[in-house]
DNA sequence: TTGAAAGCGCTAACAC
DNA sequence: GTGTTAGCGCTTTCAA
């Protein structure tokens, strides 16, 4: 005998199955007397209405999904707890998921979550649509046909990644935020060489950032750079190499690292710390983020932080509005982001 | 009309939707030709298997869930920023989200995630429960009527929390590591009048730990503290309030404060700097957890850290394990901590 | 306010 | 290997 249904809910409570539906779904429709009797039975009976059965029939599941990258790469996993450690305080994705996960309960949705691995973003995110009302895509890289075919069955939202034609899309404030980061570094450290360490070619939240880097030269009257002094691809070994490879190239210093995240600057700052190269003394160091490792390098990292968690509940209503009006425009948000001045940049550590 | 089905899928491809269904189940009982005629029609419809009909008709979801207590308290919300941050930092459930994601996905199961207050732990607990296969639950006391309902009908295994008669169980080693945390103090720091600060009455955890405090004076052959010098309510607030209270009430400072967990220990160090007093060189200070909080705050807490990638991890073994054997005896598991040792007992800081 | 009945889209026997 | 055929447990008209 299998777990109890509506129908052994409505045979001892001597209704039919209709009723009992109603009792959950709309409590008002049924006078208050039989709400009880229904009620009580199931009560006895243990009766936990499901889910499935639920979702076929009225067709919604009551759920949002998020599909994020796998924070852990496998490497660092083998080579032991410190590098776990740091791939743990990398991750700003926990953010985005307690923000969504507390704005979906607002709104009566439970929040379904997936993590891939970048080559498998696909398989992922079309697995989670089946089993969801709307979705969410953190930072990834998902194959264009599955967007597609996906987005056409329900509300799909991109987070901090790449553009998608006619999806919502939220992102934080990539180049006001690298703007005024690198205006605090000229106008109030008066630095003026400065290299800008950049991410892959075709990460547009690097490439945004650059631009707000260039435009900071600008309003300084300073010369325009063309190029990244480098670039990495957003790793902390990356951000190592970067520097290591700047510092054996150039004759000169530049008085600056900005770099286009947290982790590059991370390991910039291990790279320099082994080349007795002092931060900020020496040379200053920015990130862009505001990753929880961010705080806890020394000297702790001046960076551009990302409201994550804002991110996260805002793909939410962005969701919610989209389920009520599938046909509404395409929207973009962009939401501010706080520059964080910390010991790197040679400010105080803030309180 | 609607989205494409198995029935439009079979149709364009020429074959039964019993072979559809067979080529997402069992690809190996198709032969190649038909599974790919059958993958085609299902790429050009833009086909997406509803999970909803698919757990229906399989009674299963291939989902599992894990219930947790809504981190962030409304309160510290709307006091601002500092407290905001605070909260986020006091959270430890990141981490055994982390691993549970990571276990289910090893086995092919996605994660159902629901925080809830204290005082709809169980409604939370019974709407989780239509939409997944086993469900863990994180630190929350649940109704007894709602936990044997729902437990009667799925795998349930309890994190962290509240014993319950008849189900799965995982936790830190309690007793031990406060043990050990005891010891490094009496022994290694010469330590001997020592102040616990416990939680409230009915919490197993902090119970166990205070054990584990008294046990290491008895190891060291010193005179047993029969009852904690004080409680709190495992809030920061409580721990800053049970220090200035002992301050104010005792003449003679003891030598250290063993907190039955970080978030008191941290507001434990508010408390003293504020009155002068200076960690560690006039009284030490640990806690119990590992927050991320007991890193950044200065000086750095020591204190146990609790596995909870790996509470996570395990939880998910259990529940596989017992959806493959629904009557094996249920099991209790410890996993074993760690001993952080940072600069609030006198060790220096870690690397 | 309640009941009867027709699906929702899929899986799983069971035949062929 | 593939097709036929019952359901899985619920929601939802439509009547009563």
């Amino acid at each position: 005998m299998g777990d109890p249904t509506v129908y052994d809910v409505a045979e001892r409570a001597g209704v039919s199955i209709a009723t009992v539906s109603r009792v959950y779904r709309s409590p008002d429709t049924v006078r208050a007397a039989t709400r009880e009797k229904v009620l009580s039975a199931a009560r006895e009976l243990g009766y936990v209405p499901s889910a499935s059965a639920r979702g076929l029939a009225s067709r919604a599941t009551g759920v949002l999904g998020l599909c994020f990258p796998d924070f852990a790469d496998p490497e660092a996993e083998a080579e032991g707890a410190a590098d776990a450690d740091e791939a743990e305080m990398s991750f700003y994705g926990d953010e985005v998921i307690r923000g969504m996960e507390r704005a979906a309960r607002r709104h009566g949705y439970a929040l379904l979550i997936s993590a891939a691995h970048a080559d498998r973003a696909g398989e992922s995110m079309a697995d989670v649509a089946g089993r969801v009302d709307g979705l969410a895509i953190l930072a990834q890289q998902v194959p264009a046909a599955v967007l597609d075919v996906v987005s056409r069955r329900l509300p799909v939202v991109v987070l901090a990644g790449h553009t998608a034609p006619g999806l919502d899309r939220i992102e934080a404030a990539n180049f006001d935020g690298q703007l005024e980061l690198t205006r605090h570094l000229i106008d109030d450290h008066g630095l003026g060489r400065l290299a800008f360490v950049g991410g892959p070619e075709d990460s547009p939240d690097a490439a945004a950032r650059f631009r707000g880097f260039q435009a900071a030269h600008l309003a300084a009257g300073l010369p325009m750079p063309e190029q990244p002094a480098a670039r990495g691809d957003l790793t902390v070994a990356s951000g190592r190499k970067a520097v290591m490879d700047l510092l054996d190239r150039e004759g000169e210093l530049p008085q600056g690292f900005v770099f286009a995240n947290d982790q590059m600057a991370v390991g910039a700052l291990y790279a320099l710390a082994e080349r007795g190269v002092v931060v900020p003394d020496d040379v200053v160091v920015t990130g862009f983020d505001g990753i929880p490792l961010s705080r806890m390098v020394s000297p702790a990292l001046t960076t551009v932080r990302q409201p994550m968690s804002r991110l996260g509940e805002e793909a939410v209503e962005l969701l919610i509005a989209r389920l009520a009006d599938r046909r509404r425009p395409a929207t973009a948000r962009i939401l501010p982001t706080a520059l964080a001045r910390r010991a790197s940049c040679g400010c105080a550590a803030q309180a």
